[in-house]
DNA sequence: TATAAGTTTAAAGTTAACTTTAAGGTCAAG
DNA sequence: CTTGACCTTAAAGTTAACTTTAAACTTATA
């Protein structure tokens, strides 16, 4: 299989298989003769578990970390492929916590702005200090 | 009040403030004879709603587009807040439906690996393929 | 055999929202 | 009058995850 029927199997361009050898996501292919990548379907999986890995929101360096070339995973890649998925959950629970407050506001601001403006009011400055107060209340967002 | 004052009173640093300058999101600020920047407590304000709406999670651009010089909101201006807001809320409702399906996955790819392992078993190959024909089933996350 | 499709490389470009650097001018305190 | 804090600019650097470009080589098709 060249690069190409890989990109087209794998659902990811041939460009960024070499971009991902290139970074050590990926083993370094195979040649033909004339220095053409080949693979096998054991590299049609690896780039869909990275595939995988990205879906569930890990970064290319996270992923560079668990999933080196070997097969066998050592005790320490158990310990951290494990570990990331406990950092992972944290971080979208604290998106969560971020989105929530930020889906409240939104909502809110958006509200206030279609009355206010309907009633041809324009206190633009102390309307917007309200808002700014009220942001400074919550945790931090951003 | 120079720039340093006004980094302190909005907590935003002041380069920062001279890069939203450069990048049209506050109106050139007048100078003093030695070329100094100085602000007044409107200033303050722009910045602070700066603040406010990229903590609503706006990016520069939105920002420089309704936060555009004039005191008085044009009605287009206005249409356009309001359509940016409910743009934000529908990019806010996808990012709940994507967080939820990752926080699903990855706990119960959490608990599938513990398990896994625990037990000794070393199924890879085929431990992930289950994965990845998981994902292949979800709507698109990333 | 000529053309089109596929492959190779290294290096530069992309986006967002800054941050850092370098080299210098201004101002207040001691 | 000098030291240190503060200000100025333009330009380059940062991060992530690619994408694009350019120039050249190989392979399949007509």
């Amino acid at each position: 299989m060249k690069i190409g029927e890989l990109a087209r199997q794998s659902g990811v361009a041939a460009h960024t298989i070499r971009f991902y050898e290139q970074q050590g996501l990926l083993p370094k292919a195979k040649r033909t003769s004339a220095g053409y990548r080949t693979y096998d379907k054991d590299a049609l999986k690896r780039v869909a578990g990275i595939q995988c890995a990205k879906h569930l929101g890990f970064s290319l360096d996270q992923i560079r970390l668990s999933f080196s070339e070997q097969t066998e995973l050592s005790e320490q890649n158990k310990q951290l492929i494990l570990s990331q998925l406990d950092d992972k959950l944290d971080e979208i629970n604290a998106l969560f916590s971020k989105l929530t407050s930020q889906r409240t506001q939104v909502e809110a601001l958006k509200a206030d702005l279609s009355r206010t403006w309907q009633q041809g009011e324009c206190l633009e400055a102390d309307h917007m200090q309200k808002w700014r107060d009220r942001l400074e209340d919550d945790t931090e967002l951003s």
